[in-house]
This record gives C-alpha cells, sequence and structure tokens, in this order.
DNA sequence: ACGCAGTTTCGATGGATGTCGAACATCGCA
DNA sequence: TGCGATGTTCGACATCCATCGAAACTGCGT
C-alpha cells in the first residue's frame, strides 16, 4: 500500500510569504520556545524528546506547534520521532537578520551573559 | 509647597539593564502597541491620544503601560498631556539593532509593503 | 502479536490579556 | 470657580494561553 504509508498526515507549515512577524514576535516571546530555537540555532536539527526543557511532553508538544504554525520551524517525521529545524532561510529571506539579532540579543542578556561583555 | 507639585507620581519605567527581551518581544507582539512603536519611530514624541489607533482611551492607556514597563518606550508628564518617546538609545544598548530589524521587518510586511521589493 | 517508546490530541484549569464603559484625577481657561 | 479636555484607574468580561494528565496513535523490536 504506498499510498497510505503514512497515516499521520504530515504537519502543515504556513508558506513563507505568509509568515506574520507578530506572530513569529509571539512564538519568540516564550522562554520555553526561545531556548529551543536557541537549541535548534546550534544544531540543524533535533528530535522533539530531546530539549533540555522541563515541560510535560503534551506542552512541549504545543509549543513545537505554536512554532511550527508561526513559520519558525519545519517538522520532519521519519519512523517515531519528528524532527526539527529551523526555518533559517525563510525567515532571513522574509525577515532579513531578524532570527540573527534577536538571538544576538537574548545570548548578551538572557542565560549566562557576560555581565559586562560590551 | 514644592514637595508635591505633582500629584500624579511620575510613570515608572525599568532601568536599562533591567529590560527583558521576552517582554519586549511580547510588547511588539500586538498590532496597536505596534503602530504605536512604528508612529514613535518617525517622530520623537508624541502625545498619547494624537496616535492613529481604534481603540478606546482606557485601552490606549494599557496599552501604553505594557510599552513602558516593558522598557520600549518613555513617558514624560507635561501639564494634562503625557507625551510619549521611543527609548531608542536604551534599546540600541541593551539589544543592538533589535528595533531597527523588527521595524525594517514590519515595514516589509506589514502595512502597504512593497509586493516584491526583494 | 505484544508491548514499549515517542508524540499528538483532548479536556480541563488557572492565569494573563485585550477590550470596554464608568468614574476619578489633573490642568488650563473662560 | 466651574467646565471641558486629556488620561488613568477600576471592575467586568470574553478570550487566549501555558500547563498538565489521560488517552490514542504509530512504528520498531522482541
Amino acid at each position: 500500500m504506498a499510498r497510505s504509508t503514512r497515516r499521520r498526515p504530515d504537519p502543515t507549515h504556513p508558506a513563507t510569504e505568509e509568515i506574520d512577524l507578530l506572530d513569529v514576535l509571539h512564538a519568540l516571546a516564550d522562554p520555553t520556545r526561545m531556548t529551543i530555537v536557541r537549541v535548534l540555532r546550534a544544531e540543524p536539527e533535533r528530535a522533539c524528546g530531546t530539549f533540555p526543557v522541563d515541560v510535560a511532553p503534551s506542552t512541549l508538544s504545543h509549543h513545537f506547534k505554536v512554532l511550527r504554525e508561526s513559520g519558525v520551524i519545519t517538522q520532519r517525521e521519519e519512523a517515531n520521532r519528528r524532527f526539527s529545524a529551523l526555518r533559517t532561510a525563510d525567515l532571513e529571506h522574509r525577515f532579513p537578520g531578524l532570527l540573527d539579532t534577536v538571538l544576538a540579543a537574548h545570548a548578551r542578556t538572557g542565560p549566562g551573559a557576560t555581565p559586562d561583555a560590551s
């Protein structure tokens, strides 16, 4: 049965031109999701369950949905696992420099942030 | 009575180093507030009631409060009116390039946005 | 075939948020 | 001194949102 190999439908993503800035900002304005994006920034792809966040699996799934529907990440299904990746190129094309700037700002002030690195 | 010249206390603002990125992103992730910021971007200062937004005065006041408490704007009292201004320098110092990038992104895709200006 | 591991969906819940109208405060001006 | 203009605060309300637990689904290994 080649036609129904995949029962669960592929997750839907917005087209690049459909990505809304306010949706993206809202998606990034959450600690858990910001952590996810930061991790994804360093690695090209990663399975859902392997993120260093301390929330229930269902909550995590919710956050991935928000990130996906806002156009920040892509999700690819492989067997049982779902791999997530940043839509770096798409975001760069639509909002040049945005992701870099936001992540740099968070790196400066968020986690261990060098107290006076200016 | 020099000590109680000003009855209504000056609005409180967070110190520059206290400005939180996620708070800023959240503040910007609202159409009304984004409009306010965009207008403020063009003019150095402006009275509250003169913004081209279509909400009740009390709602507007609420949005100004959110913007102020997140560190995006300053509010100065002059007589009856309250003037708002972007904390451009503070934001630039704390999150270099952030405001420019976000506003540029919104200009590209938000209002009249040249359909295919790439 | 069975069960386990990884994820999503559903339902519920408490808290934040955007919105409004009414009431209050402040200042300038007639 | 009283009125109008400008904003804020308060209370209410509907909605959204982050979170959880339980249930269901999918595919792999035993």
